[in-house]
RNA sequence: GGCUCGGUAGCUCAGCUGGUUAGAGCGUGGGAUUCAUAACCCCAAGGUCGGGAGUUCAAGUCUCCCCCGAGCCA
């Protein structure tokens, strides 16, 4: 049983922005809860490189199409590389398996009649690589996202017969679960309900592409092998192209994570072309939402784009992944201000939990020889910080299973929280002054370092970094939750999520601040 | 134009099948404390729940109309 997710494959027509870090982040995210309970992962992305627009973009560099790509795609595997992304494969449709993949894909989707040569009359916009059904009878009709002007096509092209998947679309997206969140599914239903008519998979006379086997001068549209990436992406770099070993390379997906724009594409035209190839279906398709900046469209000509490399370079990536982790409801839009930004770091990063650390470890090696406490009765699974504990293991493990990254952060927040007002209320270091209280003081200390730790390693997921100091300082082996993580179970993850693991007697290292503030002196 | 979502404290939002004084986080103000990263803990602030009408013993929570915002489709 392995679990295979995807980040959308990225467009190489321009640098990866805040947003494509932020889908990225999540099924990271995503990737490392899985590895930590011990599944078999394939978190694959990568980067779609073929289109006319990518065509135009090079040109206008002044660059072979090739050249461009090159750069692009590798900016983001650079980019990915700093972010700690744990992705397993990094596929460019522009590498020759891909196309020896498309062309077996596409062998069996005319095989099975469904490429038919039709007329393609329209305006289309480069900038969307789409036909506009909508487009305004005036004589310069303008893209209404990309305010650029359509371009009048006439040509054949060969067409996908989607028409023929009306009824099995219509059933898989009924299916509770498959489109995520279910705020969208309606959105995709009225869409399909309107009947889904054949879609056109070539251009001609696009020489940036792969040609289309079997006709001269048609290259595939950017779509059709863009999707096909994701298959791509599960063939071991090592074993020839084989399209029919592909359901035992991790195919299907469990997850396919992609913006909302693209929903439609994902949840609809992507099924009917599996179906239409006799492979199953992937299991869930997660549109999130878009991030604006301090409430206004990030862009170009506003000039507000926040740079996921300087955003790094100046926070680092426990801030920012816990940032849009946990303050952004996955799958709504998000607004990243900065003010809230530094307020969250710093009051639950670093205020709250790594002062929790900071506080406990700094009395308990103070008043119990630099070790942990011995435990007493606070080993007794119905001390209120075990079943604090507990409560946040089940939560945080149930959210997760959601894509509830929120709620999983949360849920290791309050446990913080409480371990901290659980301090103020037993006030050791009143305790201590008295006489014969230290074996309830240790036990309390111990209490405290415990859920501590079992912080640490709910955070592991969210924040494998912070996790890993803390749990250091602690005395405790970090989780690998990274690219080849070992698969066993019970993981040692989960084995870990047991009161009372925390050894008594264990050294404690001096204690260091895990988290710093983030004080920004100029805006991001 | 059709459809779908929203409009609740300064900000971001919870409020399930209608029922005691409308909640949380952040920000703000005050208090307490000293173990700790001037951190932690406690308390408060009084928001006509977009507007109007209706149903009901009772509506933020149901119905209708209107206003505003977002999205999908045309």
């Amino acid at each position: 049983m392995s679990y295979t997710l995807t980040t959308p494959l990225y467009y190489v027509n321009d640098r990866a922005h805040l947003g494509s870090a932020y889908t990225t982040l999540a099924c990271d995210a995503v990737a490392r809860y899985q590895r930590l309970k011990g599944e078999q992962v394939l978190f694959i992305t990568g980067c779609d490189e073929h289109g006319q627009k990518i065509q135009r973009t090079a040109e206008a560099a002044g660059l072979s199409p090739q050249a461009h790509c090159d750069a692009v795609s590798e900016s983001y595997r650079a980019l990915w590389s700093r972010w700690q992304i744990s992705n397993d494969r990094f596929v460019r449709t522009t590498d020759p398996r891909h196309q020896a993949l498309v062309e077996q894909f596409f062998a069996r989707v005319e095989a099975n009649g469904d490429v038919v040569e039709g007329r393609q009359q329209g305006w289309y916009c480069v900038a969307c690589e789409e036909f506009k059904d909508d487009a305004p009878g005036s004589e310069d009709p303008e893209c209404t996202i990309h305010r650029k002007p359509l371009e009048w096509r006439d040509e054949v092209n060969l067409f996908f017969r989607l028409s023929r998947y009306q009824s099995q679309i219509e059933e898989l997206i009924r299916k509770p679960g498959f489109i995520a969140p279910a705020s969208r599914q309606k959105e995709v239903e009225n869409f399909v309900a309107q009947g889904l008519r054949d879609f056109s998979i070539s251009r001609i006379d696009l020489p940036w592409g792969i040609p289309v086997p079997g006709h001269d001068g048609h290259t595939f549209y950017v779509w059709f092998d863009a999707l096909l990436g994701y298959l791509t992406a599960l063939m071991p770099p090592e074993q020839p192209v084989d399209l029919e070993l592909i359901t035992q390379l991790g195919w299907p997906a469990q997850l396919h994570v992609i913006g909302k724009d693209i929903l439609r594409f994902h949840a609809v035209y992507w099924p009917a072309m599996l179906l239409s190839a006799g492979l199953p279906l992937p299991e869930r398709v997660f549109g999130h939402g878009f991030l604006t900046r301090e409430g206004q469209k990030m862009g170009k000509s506003l000039g507000n784009v926040l740079d996921p490399e300087a955003l790094l370079e100046r926070c680092g990536r426990d801030a920012v992944r816990w940032y849009l982790l946990r303050d952004i409801p996955f799958g709504d839009d998000g607004d990243f201000q900065q003010q809230r930004f530094t307020d969250l770091v710093n009051n639950d990063l670093a205020n709250t939990i790594g002062n929790l650390l900071n506080r406990t470890s700094s009395m308990a090696r103070r008043w119990f020889a630099d070790a942990v406490p011995p435990a007493g009765p606070a080993a007794q699974p119905d001390h209120p910080l075990a079943v604090a504990a507990l409560a946040a293991g089940k939560t945080m493990n149930t959210a997760l299973d959601a894509l509830d990254f929120r709620g999983a952060a949360e849920a290791s927040l309050q446990l913080a929280i409480t371990a901290n007002g659980f301090l103020n209320d037993q006030a050791p270091w009143k305790q201590m002054k008295l006489e014969g209280q230290e074996s309830a003081v240790a036990a309390d200390l111990y209490a405290v370092l415990e859920a501590t730790r079992w912080v640490a390693v709910l955070l592991a997921p969210l924040l494998p970094e912070l996790s890993e100091r803390m749990l250091v300082q602690l005395g405790q082996q970090a989780f690998d939750s990274g690219v080849g993580a070992s698969v066993r179970a019970p993981s040692p993850w989960q084995a870990a999520q047991r009161w009372g693991a925390l050894e008594p007697g264990l050294a404690l290292i001096e204690p260091q601040p895990v988290m710093q503030r983030l004080e920004l002196e100029t805006p991001l």
